[in-house]
DNA sequence: GGACGTTACGTGCTACGTAAGGATC
DNA sequence: GATCCTTACGTAGCACGTAACGTCC
């Protein structure tokens, strides 16, 4: 057994059951992985994937779990890569950071630049995409860290620890009639047009619920996945806009902001990844610099008490900042 | 990174460190794995080993993580193995069990016969030794299971599970001065001579406390680790013997077994396997044909449990056999 | 001098690529 | 006909063995 014929499986098993996919994106032949794949099985004297004459269908039995195990084995042989490089290069590696617009352009900017002038040697990558999108790029080790404010309860493999606290602004054009009120309520607010984050995205859902509660119906006449495209179009007359406090900045002092978190309950960002990471001493470094509450110690807690029902308890004292 | 790189590498750390002795038991040369070891080193870019000159001394640091993670590898790797061979070959395998003289020569042969029966397929093989050495075969995966009555305690990585419960007779020639006793003391036994087990063997424990709370002090004038010993010196007349009830046969009507389990503690058999260790069907069967009270449920529960507090309770209620 | 690890070197295996051939949808 | 897997085949690399060579105790 190769631990090169166990990569090939599991991406294979993560392509469908597609070789040619998966030797895509592995960057190599397709015939070496169908091979490598079929030597496996000669070797371990069972079939892992279900043939439909030459069309792989499915896994069988044997391989589900075996597909699995190689899943741990190549965690592990990772693990042992990184453990190493610790040792030699404490500051060199990578760091792969999945998530959201929102985050990216208003929240991590800053960390960021402290980051990479701390760790020169360490390359980032940026994975953007849906908060579902995000978890899973976590859960399967293609990112480091998920940075995001939905879905990250999903993966029951990732340890998610909570960094701050934000709410909502109302954005509307200078001369709005809301400017007058002194405090919205929101039936105020579900008086007009109303341009604000897709479904799933940016504390989405925590809005929805609001509204329904007071059984208002607000007519949501624009989404889009990020503020820059929501303001664009507050700036067009389409609507009033809902977004995140920290999406707002002092170039947008052509439009109005209106604080509205007494209208919504807070969201709560978070960072998550799979219990399994080898965590580098700069990875560490990067959580406390995003969120310094959490110092690395209690990340260990989080990492040791993951999936069990103390975990609950473990940021029950902790005050998360609200920003 | 080779799956046989890091075989090399564990080995050579079991065997303190010594190419040379690694590469015999590996049954390969010794500059192979030298050159092997290198590449790894080279390939993780810091040394596993500490070398003095051109001897290897010590662990570094770092080697000390690496080996301990290429175990878990390799530990997942055979696992891999396994469930291949449970899909293919349901009664197929091997089953290494670790254990003492008096088990495997007066508890086992029952249970083993009834599973080679059962399971002709499946080679069995028994490794001798003391508790400890035992419970180490056990803990570095030698061997499947452990069966002691002492010692298994140690290793924490072990799954433990009591299987029954006995205690020890007096045995004496015919017309011995103590067979006109119908009710034994201690006192009167620490009045003989007496011919027992080694300290750390079969319960020998036990025994020793119940003297010692009686402030007896009782000549021990022979030692051994068997019963069959044991018996042979109290037949010359050595003195009396104290042996587990187990070991007495029928074709040992020459001498006179009296009953002691007043006098002392009961002890407790227990079997042992690893926590890691991939469970095949057959291994929860001889378990259970050791121990019926032992159900695949209990023992799946037992490893599930295994190190956390509740692992104490799991035994509380059920009825230990004694035998 | 004996035990041990490294270097040198030859060989046979094999992983992987390209190209062509069948099967399936 | 497009997609997909397998077979055939050539090549480069490498794992492993033997033998010879330093090195440490």
């Amino acid at each position: 057994m190769k631990i090169q014929q166990l990569r090939y499986a599991l991406e294979v098993a993560r392509a469908d059951c597609n070789i040619s996919r998966a030797a895509q994106s592995l960057y190599t032949s397709q015939p070496g992985i169908s091979k490598q794949i079929r030597a496996l099985e000669l070797e371990l004297g069972t079939d892992i994937f279900v043939r439909n004459g030459k069309h792989l269908s499915n896994l069988t039995p044997a391989g589900h779990k075996i597909i699995e195990m190689a899943g741990e084995v190549l965690q592990k042989v990772q693990a042992i890569q990184s453990v190493a490089q610790e040792y030699t290069a404490q500051d060199k590696g990578s760091l792969e950071i999945a998530t959201t617009h929102t985050q990216s352009r208003y929240i991590l900017p800053e960390v960021i630049k402290g980051f990479i002038t701390r760790y020169p040697e360490v390359s980032l990558h940026m994975h953007q995409g849906s908060p579902m999108q995000i978890s899973q790029l976590a859960a399967d080790g293609t990112a480091d860290f998920a940075i995001a404010t939905e879905a990250l309860e999903l993966f029951s493999n990732l340890v998610m620890m909570p960094c701050f606290k934000w709410n909502r602004c109302i954005l509307v054009p200078k001369n709005h009639p809301l400017c007058q009120e002194s405090r919205l309520s929101l039936k105020q607010v579900a008086a007009f047009p109303i341009v604000t984050y897709v479904y799933g995205f940016t504390g989405r859902s925590k809005l929805d619920e609001a509204f329904r509660k007071q059984n208002l119906e607000p007519k949501v006449v624009f989404t889009a996945v990020d503020a820059d495209v929501i303001k664009t179009y507050v700036r067009l007359g389409l609507g009033i806009g809902i977004v995140a406090s920290m999406a707002i900045e002092e170039r947008d002092d052509d439009l109005v902001a209106l604080d509205a978190s007494h209208l919504f309950e807070y969201s709560t960002t978070s960072i998550g990844f799979r219990r399994e990471t080898y965590m580098r001493s700069y990875m560490y470094d990067f959580i406390e610099m995003f969120s310094p509450h959490l110092s690395p110690e209690k990340v260990a807690e989080a990492i040791r008490l993951q999936g069990k029902p103390a975990a609950e308890k473990l940021f029950a004292d902790v005050d998360i900042p609200i920003i």
